[in-house]
DNA sequence: TTGTATAATGCGAAAGATTATCAATTGCAA
DNA sequence: TTGCAATTGATAATCTTTCGCATTATACAA
């Protein structure tokens, strides 16, 4: 049974920094975090949160995922399949969007500054400013060769 | 206690034109959502058909729902709050989106030929076909008189 | 460092939405 | 009209997420 206490990370020090009490658990989990760099959804975290620390119940898992998005540190998302999925959230470059492989549920982000500015625009135009943008795209590859599968 | 049969309505045509049996509760809910303009969850289905027809049970109005959505009458949609809300696929014009009210919860639709052009460029540069677009925008309406909160 | 108030955790139960089960009923082609 | 496969109603089951509560750990002051 691992009972690793996990070293600091980029989330940990967030955490502190909105003044949230630093648990043990919290520190695992914002370091899984801060070392994934995909979606993974509640089930996911806590299977790569067990694997460095095993003292880690699903409901810390679910609690902790809440409050950090609570606290701007995580975004939820939503790409189907009814359960929802975690990523960092950058307050570093703007927002990104994501495409969806409509056969393998790859997700693969992109930034586009044209979306972002038209967006913008179209909403502003109804007379509301711009508070979240929820955006994927499900496409299907485009074979090159032909035959795919 | 009600038991009309509903009359024909567009979405029971589609519903024959599909090749799916026709049944009573199929017609009501077909009729029902002919009825419908706005984006109502299952639940609020089982209410506006029951109203019209008592003789039907929620779980028929899960199944016809998915039945429709497999045969592209119907289109899910999820604006957050955890239940599914469901609108009719509009072969007509071209794709919508949804700006949701952050403050009222309030659904509105738009559509922008510039917005279509630029997500279909946009994934056809990255070597996809699009497939579906889920997109909504969540917006602060602008007070124009100062002081709002 | 030690003690303490308070907040967080673990575990299992509960809630909420959706799907599955299965006997009884119905639509539809012949 | 008959027969049969598909559909329905009622309810159990499932799946994700949250809650309740006794126990434990954290932050902070002395």
């Amino acid at each position: 049974m691992k009972e690793q206490t996990s070293p600091d990370s980029p989330l940990a020090d967030l955490c502190r920094q909105r003044g949230l009490k630093l648990t043990g658990q919290r520190r695992t989990i914002a370091f899984v975090l801060s070392d994934s760099d995909d979606h993974p959804d509640v089930e996911e975290l806590y299977r790569r949160a067990v694997a460095v620390d095993s003292r880690i119940s699903i409901a810390t898992v679910y609690r902790t995922v809440r409050l950090f998005e609570e606290n701007g540190i995580l975004q939820r998302r939503d790409f189907g399949g009814g359960r929802a999925r975690y990523e960092v959230a950058d307050g570093d470059h703007g927002d990104h969007y994501h495409l969806i492989d409509a056969d393998s549920g790859k997700v693969i982000e992109f930034e586009n500054a044209e979306l972002d500015a038209l967006l913008d625009t179209i909403v502003q135009q109804m007379g509301y400013g711009l508070v979240t943008t929820r955006l994927s795209v499900v496409g299907r590859k485009k074979a090159k060769t032909r035959g795919g599968n």
